[in-house]
RNA sequence: GCGCCGUUGGUGAAGUGGUUAACACGCUAGUUUGUGGCACUAGUAUGCAUGAGUUCGAUUCUCAUACGACGCCCCA
């Protein structure tokens, strides 16, 4: 049997429903903030990612999928979103758009080479945004608000926002420099990996999980220490900005991102959840001035942003956020005999045509079965078509939850089913059993009247003042 | 790149160096129920990731490979 390669995923079934959900979500919340959508190639050159990213780190030497084409082109699977959407902004001249700053957002797969873990494999996607052309601090403000607001609309409840500056080049270069002078001296206490990281990227120490009690980290020179009066302002406008959109965060002056090009605002968002992995940072991202210039074009001070759905969805799972997905029919419709058949294929089609979800039997099951499979798939009607019926220009139509059947006419069920279905249906049952078809009286315990599915994730507070965090078909009365 | 553990049917899994690989769920058919959800009966892996080795004999032991899980490194 051919397997799928290491570390790429099938993703089907509720699965696959809840990563449409996000990208759902992802594309609503997009329009509101007003950024547009941008598909770019899924590889580039490899020249790209080796001047965007650093010729000497990790990610380019060992962890990209690198090949050369047929013609000889050397390629790489594109391992993050903002090198292509650069190299984009900079080829089609949108530095030139009227309209500036550029908002774009961006949501696909990203390759990289690595042994999978919890929350890592090798084919993964993410979504990302990005603001091309703005140095105001409200554009790093934007961007964490909009990464927040998209959790929160998701209905992630845990989640942790870790802040910090780099400062610019100069400060950060300083602080650079302050560090390996400050860890020279006691860095035969640290471990092996902090040794090698000194000269070649001494701001990890800051991060490492064996030293991290150690006193001398502790103690170690901060990144705010070392900014200069502009960077610091600067660090304090986005703090300002944060504060008025009531985005709560936390300082962290360990959060170093790996990438030369960052400078300023840096942050990283964390799912606190149970049962997470090691690899808890659903997003992250920061302030990255300079790749543009070093891309060849021109100086362009831009912010940004990278979540992976993988980790969103199973942030999503543990939480166990109720999602407004739909996993039930319409309507089922039966048959015995091929008479009855042809007739199941006529009212499918009409009745599809009409907006309903139906299912019928394609795979020569008796009525038993037809009835159990109408029950698996959550069919909230049920008929079984009868020749006599049909002579009669009628048809039963069954109500899967009261069980109360009642004969149609033909001419008003397209009529009839809209009523039933749109108008009269009744919240979800929420008593938490795992049954297909559950039987018990509990009510729902969603706060919305009108019977949608609330997508507030779980409880709806809605009454209670809480913040809402509902998409769009939420009718609660918060009014949002 | 490194480390640790794992891989048995549609699913969850038990299990053993030796003729029929437990049990449960699911599924299919039948009985019964005025057309299903209950109950009962029957059926449901020539097969234990792949390859090689040890052995009279391996799913069970050894090695290699693949894949999975978790962690390290690194993190876009």
């Amino acid at each position: 049997m051919i397997q799928r390669q290491k570390g790429c995923n099938d993703i089907y079934g509720r699965e696959a429903k809840v990563w449409k959900y996000v990208d759902q979500v992802i594309d609503a919340l997009m329009e509101k903030y007003n950024y547009n959508y941008i598909r770019t190639p899924i590889f580039e050159a490899t020249e790209l990612f080796h001047r965007g990213v650093g010729e000497t780190t990790d990610i380019v030497t060992k962890e990209s999928y690198d090949f050369e084409d047929k013609g000889g082109r050397k390629i790489t699977l594109r391992p993050e979103g903002t090198a292509g959407v650069v190299r984009s902004f900079i080829e089609n001249k949108m530095y030139g758009d009227p309209n500036q700053p550029v908002k774009v957002y961006y949501n696909g797969t990203m390759y990289r080479y690595e042994r999978p873990q919890s929350g890592r494999d090798r084919e993964l996607t993410q979504f990302g945004m990005e603001i091309l052309g703005s140095d105001d601090p409200l554009t790093d403000a934007e961007i964490i608000s909009a990464a927040v607001n998209l959790y929160k609309m998701l209905g992630l409840k845990e989640i942790k926002v870790n802040l910090n500056t780099l400062g610019d080049t100069e400060s950060r270069n300083k602080y650079r420099e302050a560090l390996i002078e400050y860890f020279k001296p006691h860095i035969k206490d640290f471990c092996e990996d902090c040794n090698e990281r000194l000269e070649k990227n001494p701001l990890r120490i800051l991060d490492c999980k064996v030293d991290k009690d150690n006193e001398v980290l502790k103690k170690a020179p901060k990144t705010l220490d070392y900014l200069n009066e502009e960077s610091r302002d600067r660090f304090e406008k986005v703090q300002e900005y944060l504060d008025i959109m009531q985005i709560n965060y936390e300082i962290n002056p360990n959060i170093v991102r790996g990438l030369d090009y960052y400078n300023h605002t840096v942050f990283e968002i964390e799912a606190k959840v149970e049962g997470f992995g090691s690899n808890n940072v659903i997003g992250a991202g920061g302030r990255y001035n300079g790749l543009v210039n070093q891309l060849d074009g021109p100086e362009t001070p831009c912010v940004g942003f990278a979540s992976g759905i993988g980790r969103i969805v199973m942030a999503l799972e543990l939480e166990k956020v109720k999602l407004p997905i739909v996993e039930d029919i319409d309507l089922f419709i039966m048959y015995v005999n091929e008479e009855e058949k042809k007739y199941a294929a006529y009212l499918t089609q009409e009745l599809r045509l009409a907006g309903f979800i139906v299912e019928t039997e394609y795979t020569g099951r008796g009525l038993k079965g037809q009835f159990k499979q109408a029950d698996r798939l959550n069919a909230k009607f049920t008929c079984v078509l009868n020749s006599e019926d049909l002579n009669n220009n009628e048809v039963k139509i069954k109500n899967n939850k009261t069980k109360e059947e009642e004969i149609i006419s033909l001419d008003v069920l397209i009529y009839y089913l809209d009523e039933m279905i749109n108008a009269g249906s009744e919240d979800e049952c929420d008593c938490g059993c795992e049954h297909d078809h559950c039987h018990c009286d509990e009510d729902c315990d969603c706060g919305c009247q009108d019977g949608k599915e609330c997508t507030c994730g779980g409880e709806c507070h809605c009454n209670e003042g809480k913040e809402c965090t509902c998409g769009d078909d939420c009718h609660c009365h918060e009014g949002k």
